[in-house]
DNA sequence: TGATGGATTACA
DNA sequence: GTAATCCATCAA
């Protein structure tokens, strides 16, 4: 191992606290549709009545209603008509909390990645959420897929980071009450972390 | 049944 | 700066 520094590449405890398993998935790998990234940047999201952020702010609903599982769950959604994004669903079942994976930098498979996301800089890649999973192949079909099982088609695997490199601060998007909360997790330095954006409001008239 | 507004990205 | 473009959710 490269020393103690690091953080050890335990096994996940996706059970745990929202905020706790969130900086812990930085250095943390996922593998998909023949590509593997390590991740750069997430954001943590908490579930019912804890956070206005977040979908399942309202309850459960036929959208959410795979957060309120297991943790170590993948959580798909569409937005904007185009783009889908990549969670994983954490905390206690039931508490419908969930980690959003923003950004990565591809460590293998390069070349799949290259063809879904054609005309890309190699480290825009990965870089925001919507690119993260088109690079990956992901979208509506892998719902629901347990990341922690060796057998299927997305994995989480375990990773490392240095403590010291972990940045915080507010969500990137997210508007009212819970826009301020620094819940966005990122390795400061990376090349890969996408950049800071405020929620857009809408354009008016 | 209709309205509204996105946890975004690409491009002018 | 703004278009693209589907759908979950909410109001009625």
């Amino acid at each position: 191992m490269t020393g103690d520094a690091l953080d050890t590449a335990a096994p996940f405890e996706l059970a745990s606290p929202v905020l706790e398993v969130a900086p812990s998935l930085l250095g943390a790998f996922l593998e998909a549709g023949g590509v593997r990234l390590r991740l750069t940047e997430v954001e943590a999201y908490a579930g019912v009545g804890e956070d206005p952020g977040s979908h399942a702010h309202r309850g459960r609903t036929p959208r959410t209603e795979i957060m309120f599982g297991p943790p170590g769950r993948l959580y798909m959604y569409f937005t904007y008509g185009l783009h889908w994004c990549a969670n994983v669903v954490t905390g206690p079942a039931g508490r419908a909390s969930e980690v959003l994976l923003r950004a990565g930098e591809v460590v293998s498979g390069q070349e799949a990645a290259r063809v879904r996301r054609q005309g890309a800089p190699d480290r825009d890649l990965c870089r925001g959420p919507a690119r993260l999973a088109t690079a990956l192949g992901l979208d509506g079909g892998s719902l629901g897929v347990d990341l922690l099982d060796p057998s299927s088609p997305v994995r989480l695997l375990a990773g490392s980071h240095d403590p010291v490199r972990v940045h915080t601060g507010p969500r990137v998007g997210v508007a009212g009450e819970g826009a301020q909360r620094p819940w966005r997790f990122w390795l400061d330095g990376e090349p890969t972390v996408s950049p800071y954006r405020a929620a857009v409001t809408r354009t008016r008239n």
